[in-house]
DNA sequence: GATGAATGAGTTTTCATTCAT
DNA sequence: GATGAATGAAAACTCATTCAT
C-alpha cells in the first residue's frame, strides 16, 4: 500500500467495525470464504492489520459479525417494506414474497453471501445461527397470515393448509434464490413471483392471483 | 523412511482415488469446506500424503474430483430410480419429487456436501460446473413431462403452464433441501411431498393429488 | 507462540533484508546453491521463517536480490579502489587488474558466490541479469583506456588492438578468477597479475611491464 | 505418460545408464541444475522412474556419473583432435587452443552443463572432481610443449616464461569460455583464437603469430 | 488507541527413495 | 531385471495472531 493511498481519516470504532465487515462480506463476494483471509479483508477496508483484532477478537468473531450484519440487513430491509404494505394477510404475504425477491434482498452480492454463510454454517455453529434468512419470526409471521385467509376461506383443515401454505411459500422463496444463485442471467424475477402466486392462487384461489394479493383484498374474505 | 510402515499396495488406484474422495466429502461434512486440509483427508483416508497428489495434481483437483462425483452419485442415484418408475409423464415427474427427497438423495451428508460446494462454487469456476443438482437434463426431462401433461389438460397457455410447473417444481425441491440444511430435526419428507404435489395438483388437478400422481395415471389424460 | 521468544523490533527493516541476503550468500558458500533452502537461510541469520515472505516475496526475489547485492558489491569496491587510481590510462587499466584480483573482490566467499550463480543465471533470467561482473560499464572503461593507450602509441590498426587488450584482459581476468575457484590452494596473485602484465607488456611495451603500469606513466607516451 | 508413447525397446543396461545421463544433462541445460528432478530425468530419457536407482544408486551418483561422462567427452574430443595435430610443441598448443574454442567443445550445451557442474562443485566433492576441465594432464601437456619453445628460443627464465605462457594460455581459455557463457551472441571464436595467439606471439614471437603457430613450424627452433 | 513488523504453526507441494509386483 | 505406485521428510509458502512502538 502506498502512503499516499492511505486513509488519513480516522473511524470511529463504529466506522470502523462497518467497514470491516463491509471488507469482509466485499471479499466473500469477490475471492470466495475460503480464500478470504484478513491481508485480503483490511486491505479492502483499508485499515491496518490489527483492527480486526482490536475489534473483533479474532477473524472467526469477525465473520460471525458479517453474518449475523448480514441477517440484520435483511430483516432491516423486510421490516421496512413490510410498513408500507398494507395491513390484510394477503398484503402481508405478497410484500414478503416481492420484497424478498425483489433487488434490494435479493441480488448478486447478497446471494453469494448467503451462500457462502450457508456452506460454512455447519462447521461453525455460531455463524450457522444468521445462516437461516427466513427464520422463526418471518415464519411466524406468514402463517398467521394464512391462517387468518385459510380461516376465512374456510376451507376444510384450514390450519394444515396454513401450514402447507407457509412451508410451500418459504420453500419457494429459497428455491428461487438457488435459482438465482445458479443462473443469474436467465433468471426473472416477475417469473418467480408468478409461479409463487400461482401456488398462493391454487390454495386461496379469492385471495391471490397470478399477479399477486386479489385487490379489494379485504373484501373477499368476508363475502360468501 | 520406516520400511515396517509401508503399505504394500493395498489398493488399487480406482479404490485410492474413490477413498480420497470419500474422505475429502467426509471432511467436509465433519469439519467444512474451508478447514478441510491435505492433512485431514489423508488421515481419514488412512492413506499417504503424497498420494493426494499421487491421484490429483493438486488440493484443488481433487475438490474438483468430488464435487464431481457428488454430481455423478445424485444422477446415477436419480436415473437408477427412473428406471423403475412409470413410463406416464406424471409418474415420472412423481419419481423425481420423491427420489429428490428419498434418503438416498436427501439426507445430512449429500445435503451438507452440496451446499457447501455450493458456497464455494463462485470462487471456482470448476467446482460451479458441478454445483448445480438439478440442471438441464433434469429440468429437460420434467419439462416434456409437464408438457405432456398440460397438452392434454388442454389448458390455455399450455407452454407456459408447463414452463411454470417446471419451474416451481425445482424451486420448492431446492427449498426442500434448503429446509433440510437448516431445520434437518424437525424435516418430513413426507410433508415436503405433499405441499409439492398440493402445488402440482393445483395446477393439473387430473393429474396430481396431495398424495403424487394419480392412480389410473395414464387414463385421465384422454378421457374427458 | 511463544510470546518470551518473540524479537522485540531488534532490526531495522533493511537490517533484516540485509541480514538475510547475507545469510542466503552464506548459504550458497557453505552448502551450495541447490542446498540452500529457506530453513537454511533462517536459521543463519537467526529470524523467523516468516520474515523472507515478508521481506521479500519468495524465495526466488531473495535469490535474485542477493545476486544483485553482489553485483553491487562487486561495483562498488570496484569504484571505490578507482578513486585512489591516477588517472592516466594505464594507471586506470592497472587498478582494475590490481583490483581485481586482490583480496577483496577475489576469495573464496565471493568466487564460490559468483560460480554459484552463473550457474543458476541461465535457468533464472533474473539471476542471470546480475551474473555477469565485468559488464558493459567496465568494459568501456578500459576500452577507453586501451583506446588512448594504442593511439598514443601510435600502432597500425590501434583500436583493433585496443579491443583485443580489453577482451583479452577481460578474459584472463575471468580465467584467473576460474582458476582460484579450481585452484585455491595453489594459487597465487602475483602471479595472475604478473601473467596479465605480461600480455598487456607485449601488445603496449611502452605502457607496462611484468609488473603494471610503467613509472612515469604519462611520460612514454609522448616522447618518441 | 500414454502408453503408445512408451518406449517398448530394452536397453542394455550400459545404454540405459548412458540414456539417464544424456537426459540428465539435457536437463541441466534445459531447466538448470536446481530445477534438476529424477522425474524430470527419466521423462526425458523414456525410461521408469526406478532406473536410476537400479544403474545409479541415487541421484547425486547419477549427477557425478553425469559430470564425469562430461569431463571424458571433453578428454575424448581433445585428445582426438590432438591425433591428427602435428607433433610440434607450437603444433600442439595451437591444436590444443582451436580445440577448446572449436565448435565440439564450446557450445551452448556443453558450457552451460560445465558452469552448472562448477557452481555446485564446491558443495558436492565428488562433482568437483570432474569439475576442472583442463586439469593436470592437459596443463602438463601444453607446459612440455611450451618448455621446449622457451627453452628452443633461448630466452632468459625459460621455465618461468613456459610457466606463465601455460597458465596465460589456460586463463584465456577458460575466460573465453565464460565470455561465450555470459555473451553467446556476440561471441567470435576466430576474435578469441586472435587474441591468445596474440598473447603467445609476444611470447614467442618466432613460434607463433596472429593466426597461430607459424607455418615451418619445426625449423625456427633451430635456426638462429 | 492504532499500527504493522514479526512470528511460527500449519498449509500445500515436491521429490528422492523404497519395494511389491 | 524393470517398473511405477507408494511414501513421508522436507521444501516453499500462507496467514491468524501478537505486541513493541
Amino acid at each position: 500500500m502506498k502512503s499516499e493511498d492511505r486513509q488519513p481519516r480516522r473511524y470511529s470504532s463504529e466506522e470502523s467495525r462497518r467497514l470491516l465487515i463491509e471488507a469482509t462480506l466485499d471479499s466473500i463476494v469477490d475471492v470466495g470464504f475460503s480464500n478470504t483471509s484478513i491481508s485480503e479483508i483490511v486491505t479492502r477496508a483499508r485499515l491496518s492489520r490489527g483492527m480486526v483484532h482490536l475489534y473483533f477478537d479474532n477473524k472467526d468473531a469477525l465473520l460471525v459479525a458479517a453474518a449475523r450484519h448480514s441477517a440484520e440487513v435483511y430483516y432491516g430491509t423486510l421490516s421496512e417494506q413490510l410498513k408500507s404494505a398494507g395491513s390484510s394477510p394477503q398484503a402481508i404475504v405478497e410484500t414478503v414474497v416481492l420484497s424478498d425477491l425483489g433487488e434490494d434482498l435479493l441480488n448478486e452480492r447478497s446471494i453469494k453471501i448467503w451462500f457462502a454463510f450457508r456452506g460454512e454454517a455447519h462447521a461453525n455453529t455460531a455463524i450457522a445461527q444468521y445462516s437461516d434468512t427466513r427464520d422463526d419470526y418471518l415464519r411466524d409471521l406468514i402463517f398467521k397470515a394464512f391462517g387468518e385467509i385459510a380461516a376465512a376461506q374456510g376451507a376444510p383443515e384450514s390450519e394444515k393448509v396454513a401450514r402447507d401454505a407457509t412451508h410451500g411459500t418459504l420453500a419457494l422463496l429459497e428455491g428461487m434464490w438457488t435459482d438465482y444463485l445458479l443462473h443469474s442471467d436467465s433468471f426473472s424475477r416477475a417469473s418467480a413471483a408468478r409461479i409463487i402466486f400461482r401456488f398462493l392462487s391454487a390454495l386461496f384461489p379469492r385471495y391471490f392471483n397470478l399477479n399477486g394479493a386479489m385487490s379489494g383484498k379485504d373484501l373477499p374474505c368476508t363475502s360468501s
